[in-house]
RNA sequence: GCCGGCGUAGCUCAAUGGUAGAGCAACCGCCUUGUAAGUGGUAGGUUAUGGGUUCGAUUCCCAUCGUCGGCUCCA
């Protein structure tokens, strides 16, 4: 999906950033490339000067796919004027531009910008001092510089190009105009922003541009309705998903798997139900700090009941429901449970992010020996998991102790050497978010890359020093005391929709034969050889596939082309000679085809195939 | 939630201040076919919903719902 490629690094204007950059961030950041942006950012902004002499600039930098700028407008852009000024720039940049840097004081820069308050804002701040990557203060007070290229000068440290001839004139295109929080907070003004990306050369950006339009095309939204795979309606409520049958037959799949995989893992499946009593959320904390993504009590003989927006309260009281000794640990409760929450309005898109979801959930209660054992598991069945599915490439990310939590220091410190230990241990790439863990516990994300290089975020593995605190979790030990369990809480999957949304535009719609909705159509070439056709099926149902025959009076040629836009992956054509032969002509998705081949031939083939999740 | 766009037949899209059309799909025929669309016909719409302006609204205005691009927030 477009969204994705637009995930911007979280460098503002490069003096504010006095923090910490990964080493990919810190190249790009040095490369040319990126003073191509950042000074298309500029350029940009001059274009839209010369439109609006009163526009008020925020900030504009270089992100990972491009750039933006952030102004504050008399009216709304119009996909018109963002032709308009795209044309301009083009000028600009052939008026071969110098820009030039100046370091000023700040008393220079608040008169040079006396009629931007969004400029003076900015240098207030870095009078008192720069912004980390997550713009956070830092103490230092950094030197301001500007940049001046044609009639444009802006607050900025560079690095820019030293002419615009740098810039090639082709290869820049404006995307899109959005609106933007200045500063991203909510509770500041709303500001346009257009999106522009820029390259080195135009076949660089006619590549990317390719690559939005293949995006396009893998839209889960789009493939969704194609395939007729699932829906969502006005009249059932935003970010509720309807599971059409053919969605559902790869769900069942993937939940078939999933299940033997657990089972055969060491899991217990347990099931819970869709609402609890306000004391449960009281007891759990959730009404505390989970509230505003929970619905609206119901009331129920006077007593409240809440729509659970997680399952872990119930797990835990099964957890709690007998007395448990060491011995009995580590066990591990799973639950595919169907969660609601409340998303903002503006928030919802297609699978993956709704307001009702089923998690593949699971909570491991284990003993404090057992902890490294159990993190090295629970990583290890996470990425066979995503294997099964096609994702190989896969990313980890640690998040660490925050100031605000909740637990024992000890224990912190312990769960995050369980976690970092088994990610060096499995070779998982990683990169350490220092503070950026839940209040109650540290916790691994996995990304996976899908066919088009995009990251997605599925599993989350997560360590709860809060729950087993507040719900007083103890089994007794080997001395015969009570004591404290650790909880990890993971999804591996995350949850169905977003799996799935993010499954379908991996594989294009075209998925594995394992999970193929249809696995098989049968082509009758003519009437004749419907019966044969009809015969043929049953016997590749009855060896467990999932077939269909197409005996509608169309062509051949329309059947084939009516699966290929399906993206069935066998098309098995049946005429004279396979009847004669008892035989089927298997045809492929891909276009490849094979002579005819006996039914019990393509059966070994489609088994295989199955078995081996191709 | 916020800023901006959009909402016409199952799908993809036209059109207009004077009550809507095409292609595909569907349905009924004809054709009986060898690797991506054979062919004729029929049917299908309170133009998202509710209000307003107007002699007249699907078109203009407002609200609601949904949706798209972002922001903010997240499985």
């Amino acid at each position: 999906m477009v969204r994705s490629l637009f995930i911007s690094i979280r460098g503002r204007c490069a003096p504010y950033t006095g923090g910490k950059m990964s080493d990919i961030k810190q190249a790009y950041h040095d490369s040319q490339l990126y003073r191509i942006r950042h000074s298309a950012s500029h350029i940009m902004a001059e274009a839209v000067l010369e439109k609006f002499p009163d526009a008020k600039f925020a900030i504009g930098p270089a992100i990972d796919d491009g750039f933006y700028y952030d102004f504050d407008l008399p009216r709304s852009l119009t996909t018109e004027d963002l032709a308009e000024i795209e044309k301009r720039m083009r000028g600009l940049i052939q008026s071969h531009e110098d820009f030039k840097r100046t370091e000023i004081g700040p008393e220079d820069a608040k008169a040079i910008f006396r009629d931007q308050p969004f400029k003076l804002e900015l240098i207030e701040g870095l009078e008192h001092g720069g912004m980390d990557d997550d713009g956070n203060p830092t103490d230092e007070p950094v030197p301001m510089s500007i940049y001046s290229s044609g009639g444009f000068t802006d607050l900025c440290a560079g690095p820019h190009v030293a002419n615009s001839k740098e810039i090639n004139p082709q290869a820049i295109k404006l995307l899109n105009v959005a609106g933007a929080y200045w500063r991203g907070d909510e509770k500041r003004p709303m500001l346009q922003r257009i999106y522009g990306t820029a390259f080195e050369s135009k076949a660089d950006l006619d590549e990317y541009l390719w690559k939005l339009e293949e995006a396009k095309k893998r839209d889960h939204r789009k493939l969704g309705k194609e395939l007729d795979l699932f829906s969502s309606n006005d009249e059932v409520g935003a970010g509720l998903i309807l599971w059409h049958p053919n969605g559902a037959m790869i769900r069942h799949q993937v939940e078939r798997y999933w299940e033997d995989q657990h089972l055969a893992h060491g899991y217990d499946f347990v099931f819970t139900p869709h609402i609890g009593k306000s004391s449960l959320w009281e007891t759990s904390g959730h009404l505390k700090t989970y509230k505003e993504n929970m619905y609206a009590p119901i009331e129920i003989d006077g007593q409240e009941y809440y729509l659970k927006p997680m399952n872990c309260p119930f797990h835990i009281h099964i957890f709690k429901s007998g007395l448990k000794s060491y011995r009995d640990l580590p066990i591990r409760l799973a639950e595919k449970g169907t969660v609601y929450r409340y998303e903002r309005s503006g928030v919802m898109h297609g699978l993956l992010r709704v307001r009702g979801f089923t998690q593949d959930d699971a909570h491991h209660f284990c003993r404090e020996d057992q902890m490294s054992a159990e993190v090295d598991f629970v990583l290890d069945f996470s990425l066979k998991m995503l294997q099964a599915f096609g994702f190989k490439d896969i990313q980890a990310y640690l998040s660490t102790m925050p100031e605000k939590r909740v637990g024992e220091e000890q224990r912190w410190h312990d769960a995050e050497a369980a976690l970092e230990d088994t990610l060096k241990r499995m070779q998982v790439p990683y990169e350490v978010d220092a503070g950026g863990g839940a209040f109650y516990g540290p916790k691994i994300d996995l990304k996976v890359k899908d066919a088009l290089g995009r990251e997605w975020q599925l599993s989350t593995i997560q360590f709860d020093f809060n729950l087993p605190e507040r719900f007083d979790l103890s089994y007794i030990g080997e001395d015969g005391q009570p004591h404290r369990p650790y909880m990890v809480h993971r999804a591996l999957l995350g949850s169905m929709e977003r799996f799935f949304g993010v499954l379908i535009e991996h594989y294009g719609g075209a998925f594995p034969v394992w999970l193929a909705p249809v696995q098989a159509v049968m082509i009758p070439i003519a009437e004749r050889h419907n019966e044969f056709a009809h015969q043929v099926a049953q016997e590749l149902k009855d060896a467990g596939l999932r077939v269909q025959v197409n005996d509608s009076s169309d062509r051949m040629n329309a059947k084939i082309r009516d699966a290929q836009n399906q993206k069935i992956p066998y098309m098995l054509v049946i005429g004279d000679r396979e009847m004669e032969a008892g035989a089927v002509a298997l045809r492929h998705r891909s276009g490849e085809s094979l002579p005819a081949m006996p039914v019990a031939e393509f059966i070994e083939l489609a088994k295989t195939e199955i078995a081996e999740h191709i």
